[in-house]
DNA sequence: ATCTATTTCGGAAACGTTTACGGCAGGGCT
DNA sequence: AGCCCTGCCGTAAACGTTTCCGAAATAGAT
């Protein structure tokens, strides 16, 4: 066991003078904390978490919940390991530490929840893909652990977020397919609660309005953001009589899905039938063509995430202040959209 | 704040007692108990962590230790999300909180990881991602705190390890293909430091060999395991004079560049060019056609793992049995593999 | 009625750390 | 020389919990 006792022992001084060296407080020599550091180092001393946690009444860890076991909107790609990556890289710099909760889907996500929160083993929560109405983030606003969202909600309350810009991605994307001449467009976002679904498709739906296209609302789909998902999709639309020239879609899975079934049926994709996906990721770029996306820049989110949640998590908790971010995305056309092949009737 | 001690008061009671109420020891009353836990529910109390863990000296957490910023040889977060929904379901029935511990793969991971294990905040580390030589491993070794892998490495010492059948899965692939009639067969795997490259390569030229096959080793490639390094692979085998007729690789993204690639060289897959691929991950399984891989009970296989870290995590560590299971995979054929179409005239 | 065993509980120590407080030098000032 | 101030350090009290130990009370047995 190497307490702060044994290494105090063997400098023959007192326990209190080490801490004060390692921890960098003022009023101790530099020729003792040197010597201190020496030691630390050499028996390979760090100070227990708990102990230090209960005397501080704070853990210094910042915990990202994610939720395991549901297929998640934004990719099942690395998504969510580069941006944890980018997010590190400022944490640490600022002496925090980072744990991932992971929380069941399958389960009631409440109960381990908050046990979470409540027994303090974080200093400050980032809560990962919220949901239109979210009780998480009900819970989180009456506990006193400060937290902020990736993602939007409606849930009510005065909390910070950062998220993506669903609805200039949306827009950009219908005005692009009209320009090209299409005018029976399918918008097809996931199912389950996930906000981000409904914020692209009433943004989809109000950018083809202006545009004086507010058909029947049957080209407005959802699916669950799968590779299945996509299939399923597909598949319903060839059936159809007077199936749309183009589709959209924010979620890469479901892409992936819908190039699989489309080229299966034979069709060309950029001429017979022109797709937009939502994130360029890794994956979707082999696709071919690669789909017309929205590219991100996933470093830059994360150190951004990262600073926004160490300024709520200071202990200073006067001056935080409220942070709501809509990240931008840029357009990224290829070959996947072009003018509808034959002229539509509608 | 709701301490123990509000707990205690409101009830006119002692901490001891309550304590031991809440922790279902001997020696409290029936009817006791019950106004604590009522109590307790009410005004919604959970034992601090950093008190319990001080006291107990453990902290009833167990970490998973993942390394971001890398691409991953087995293929993104899909794999490890759906293992850690299985461990959680395991885990929680044993009063364990999981834990992800993002280690950074650019920065030195040693240091961070030094002190993830030196604090003590958690109570045993499931490792993954073990390279050939892993002086994470001799970190381990060297501390008090119990571990598993997840995978072999050569780093001798005395522990767990859980890892897939690379051996068996590169032989039947060799198997299958020489069976069809293929004779040049290029294998790929990933660079790095990964110990599954090394099994999977060695037990492919082991298998070769046994079937006459033992060319120059110019057949034996290896790449970034992404899309990417497909891609590269691809080209590079387009170009020689004598191209293989088939070709097995080990990680999925890597699978999905080769197809991206051979599909646009005009190669027809499981015709002009053979393809066996890995893992059955959703993302290959919508490639068309489906890669011939390899299924993965990977639900059972999070639950083995729980229970195998939470027998290693118990305090009774007389009786603790060293474990080293080898995970069985099962063939799947499609129409991603066929007779080579040119006779091979090597 | 006394003694013992059992049940139930309160008091207090301990876990390892940080930090407020006070003390002891030594130096600079009047 | 006396005084105060500063720099350095040791002591001890917290933080919230669990658990050991002993006390009180009750029941059972002789």
């Amino acid at each position: 066991m190497t307490g702060i006792r044994q290494l105090a022992s063997r400098l023959d001084i007192s326990i209190g003078t080490v801490s004060r060296a390692l921890n960098d407080r003022p009023g101790v020599n530099a020729e003792t904390r040197a010597r201190v550091l020496q030691m630390a180092d050499e028996i390979g001393y760090f100070a227990n978490a708990s102990g230090r946690s209960l005397r501080r009444g704070s853990t210094g860890a910042i915990g990202v919940v994610i939720e395991t076991g549901s297929p998640s909107a934004l990719g099942g790609d690395n998504f969510f390991f580069a941006l944890l990556d980018a997010m590190q890289e400022v944490l640490t710099e600022q002496d925090y530490d980072l744990v991932l909760l992971p929380t069941r889907h399958a389960a009631d996500p409440l109960d381990s929840f908050r046990r979470m929160i409540r027994r303090g083993m974080v200093d400050a929560i980032v809560l990962t893909a919220t949901r239109r109405n979210d009780p998480r983030i009900e819970l989180l606003l009456g506990s006193k652990v400060p937290f902020l969202t990736l993602g939007r909600s409606e849930t009510p309350g005065d909390y910070s977020w950062i998220d993506l810009d669903f609805e200039r991605v949306a827009r950009t994307s219908v005005d692009r397919l009209v320009a090209l001449g299409h005018r029976r467009i399918a918008v097809v976002t996931p199912t389950g609660d996930a906000n981000l679904a409904f914020l692209y498709a009433d943004a989809a739906v109000r950018a083809l309005a202006e545009h004086g296209i507010d058909g029947p609302p049957d080209l407005i789909l959802r699916a669950e953001p799968s590779e299945g998902g996509g299939v399923m999709v597909a598949r319903d639309l060839l059936t159809r009589p007077e199936r749309p020239t183009a589709i959209m879609c924010c979620s890469e899975p479901m892409t992936t899905g819908l190039y699989s079934e489309f080229l299966q049926a034979g069709l060309r994709i950029g001429r017979d039938m022109s797709v937009i996906g939502f994130r360029d990721n890794p994956h979707c770029r082999y696709l071919s063509p690669a789909p017309t996306c929205f590219a991100l820049a996933l470093d830059e989110l994360g150190q951004h995430v990262a600073n926004a949640i160490a300024s709520i998590a200071a202990k200073d908790r006067t001056a935080a202040p409220r942070i709501r971010t809509i990240w931008p995305m840029e357009f990224r056309e290829t070959a996947s959209i072009g003018p509808p092949r034959s002229p539509d009737r509608s």
